[in-house]
DNA sequence: TATTGTTATACTCTATAACTATA
DNA sequence: TATAGTTATAGAGTATAACAATA
C-alpha cells in the first residue's frame, strides 16, 4: 500500500503555477518571454558558454534554442562567437545591452520574490527546500531510465 | 534581513520541471499536448461543464481554450452543447471516447506517479503537501494586489 | 562516423483585441 | 451595458528531422 502521489503533485503543479504567474507576469513586463528570461538569467556573471551547454542548462533542445537565441540577437541582447577551440562549436554571450537587462532584471526579479516571501521565516524556507530537493531526485532518477 | 527565496523558488521549478518532464513525456506519448490533457482530467467524472469554469480551473484564457477545445472536438474527445438556461453559454464535455481517453491516461498517470513516489513515506508526503500549500497561499495572496 | 549547430516544416499555444449573440 | 464565446492576427515555443561543417 503506497501513498497517494496525486495530492502532493497537485499541490507542486498548483504552486508552480502560482510562481509562474506572478514571475511571468513580472517577465513580460519587461519586454521577454520566460525562455528568453531563462536564457538571459543562465548568461549572466558569466564569460558566454557554448550552445551546448546553454542548452543543457535551460533544458531547450537544440532547434528549439537555435530560435530563442535568434530572437534575443535581434534585440542585440546576445551574440554569436565562433569557439576558437571547435570549428564547430558557436559561444553564446550577453552584449553589452544583454548585461544590462540582466543587471535590470535579474536582481529585481529576486528582489520581488524575496519580499513576496519575507514573511515566512527561515526554518520552513529551508525544510521546504530540502523537501523539494529529495523530490527531485527521485523524479530525476526514477524519470530516466 | 529577509530570508533569501531564490533556493526554495530554484528547487520549486527544478522539481517541477522534473515532473513535467516525466509526465509530459506520458501524456505526448498519448497524443495529446499538455493543455489538452489539462482539459480531459479537469473534465473527467464531471458531467462537463460551462465554458468559463473550464477556462477558470485549467487557467486558460477563452481564446486559447477555444481552440484547445477546437482541436480536442476535432479528434472527437469532447463536443460543446449549448447552455440550456443561458443562450451565450457552452458545456463543454467529454464524449464517449474522451471518456475513454480519461480512463486510459488519468488512472495510468496516477499509477505511474504514485509507483515512481512509492519510496517516500507518508509523513513525508504529507509534510510536503502542507509545506507546498502553505507556499502556493503565499504566492497566490500577494501576487493579486 | 559522430557531434555541433542551422534550417525547414508543421503544429500548438499565447496574448491581444475586435466581434457576435445573448442577458 | 455587461457577459460568454468566437474569430483574427501575430508571435513564440515545440517536436522532428534533414542538413552542412567540423572533429
Amino acid at each position: 500500500m503506497t501513498t497517494p502521489s496525486l495530492p502532493v503533485i497537485r499541490e507542486l503543479v498548483r504552486c508552480y503555477q502560482a510562481f509562474d504567474a506572478v514571475a511571468g507576469a513580472h517577465i513580460r513586463s519587461m519586454g521577454l518571454t520566460a525562455p528568453q528570461f531563462d536564457i538571459i538569467a543562465t548568461l549572466g556573471n558569466t564569460p558566454g558558454m557554448r550552445f551546448k551547454e546553454l542548452g543543457e542548462k535551460t533544458l531547450c533542445t537544440k532547434g528549439t534554442l537555435s530560435g530563442i537565441v535568434d530572437r534575443l540577437a535581434e534585440k542585440g541582447l546576445v551574440r554569436r562567437v565562433a569557439s576558437p577551440t571547435d570549428g564547430r562549436s558557436q559561444i553564446v554571450q550577453l552584449t553589452a545591452a544583454g548585461e544590462k537587462v540582466f543587471a535590470q532584471t535579474f536582481p529585481a526579479q529576486i528582489r520581488y520574490m524575496d519580499e513576496l516571501l519575507a514573511g515566512v521565516d527561515a526554518e520552513r524556507m529551508s525544510r521546504l527546500q530540502q523537501e523539494l530537493h529529495y523530490l527531485r531526485g527521485i523524479l530525476e532518477e526514477k524519470g530516466k531510465p
